[in-house]
DNA sequence: GAGGTTAAGTTATAACATAACATAAGCAAA
DNA sequence: TTTGCTTATGTTATGTTATAACTTAACCTC
């Protein structure tokens, strides 16, 4: 099992996360001869600022803010849709939102936790789980091409926050 | 497991998938003392006209022809939202669209198969799936709440058919 | 039938996404 | 080094999905 939960749900170097994710990127990009433009760099560095979903348009503020000028939409999609091409992130449909992919390397079948106090959300790549779907799928004689599963409820942060204080929000800390 | 997959995918007497839809919605309501209006279940049967999912747009053009005036959306978000809440109805969040619920009495968790070439949704709620997925949640100590598990690829239909003539669509069918 | 509650109508707008066309940047071969 | 091809970005407009806010009507109980 593969899975990014532990990282993300605990405090952390959270610098040392953006930095292998662009690292990660460039690599990948440099081997299949793929352009990490700086729009797209800059997007794919604002997906990995926290380990909670952004909405395109969250996207578009933040990067006109850091750009210093105005920013339309088909420049974050179009930068969104390489992105998710090449497998550096994951579209959240549920969300309509978009997060940095923990290991884009990994030909894997994904399965997101979602915090819905927090918002963090947490990549697993499941075997086993994927081997149900699989085979329940053959079953049913369903030829499995594509996948979606998200999975809502309490990271282990904000489980243990809610039974020791009853229940405050914690929707202002994503354990960086 | 239940499943209406066999169903979905074979051609049937659909009057009698529509008719047992309303029957069930309708015993629901009486029962939990809620209103089943003329809107509420004109949406219900619409969403049980086929086996695809329909978008809130689609359903108020059809209301809108069905009843000879203009809808306009929050009548039908309205409505989608009651049927949402009683568990008449599922969301399909990668499609932004809605489908009646073939079993909406049983407590259950869902995954939806959806075919990519016919559009049609069959509802699987798989208890080894659902034990799984508790026991990888427990294991990451995330408190599992909600749960969105969407599969795409071909319907039985719709395998063989590209099997046997090598790939032409048989997205007007949906196996009534 | 007065008054509370729930549902529906109406208007406007927020939030998410793409079409279509124009311009510019990167790059390879003449 | 410029010509021409390809890929990326800018720009404007619009399509699609969803909700806010307020008004009116239906229903239900006393």
């Amino acid at each position: 099992m593969l899975s990014n939960s532990r990282l993300v749900h605990q405090p952390h170097d959270h610098r040392r996360c953006i930095s292998a994710a662009l690292t990660r990127a460039r690599d990948l990009c440099a081997e299949e001869n793929l352009r990490l433009t700086p729009t797209r760099e800059s997007v794919l560095r604002l997906l990995w600022q926290s380990h909670r979903p952004l909405g395109a348009y969250q996207l578009q503020d933040q990067l006109a803010k850091i750009s210093g000028k105005p920013i339309a939409p088909p420049t974050i999609y179009r930068a969104v849709e390489f992105l998710l091409k090449t497998g550096l992130i994951h579209r959240i449909a549920s969300l309509n939102a978009y997060i940095g992919c923990p290991f884009p390397n990994s030909d894997h079948s994904n399965l997101f936790m979602i915090c819905t106090d927090c918002g963090s959300a947490a990549e697993v790549a499941h075997s086993s789980i994927n081997k149900l779907l699989q085979s329940t799928c053959e079953k049913a004689n369903f030829t499995l091409q594509d996948q979606s599963l998200e999975i809502f409820g309490l990271c282990p942060n904000c489980s243990l926050q809610q039974q020791e204080n009853g229940g405050i929000s914690s929707a202002d800390k994503d354990h960086e």
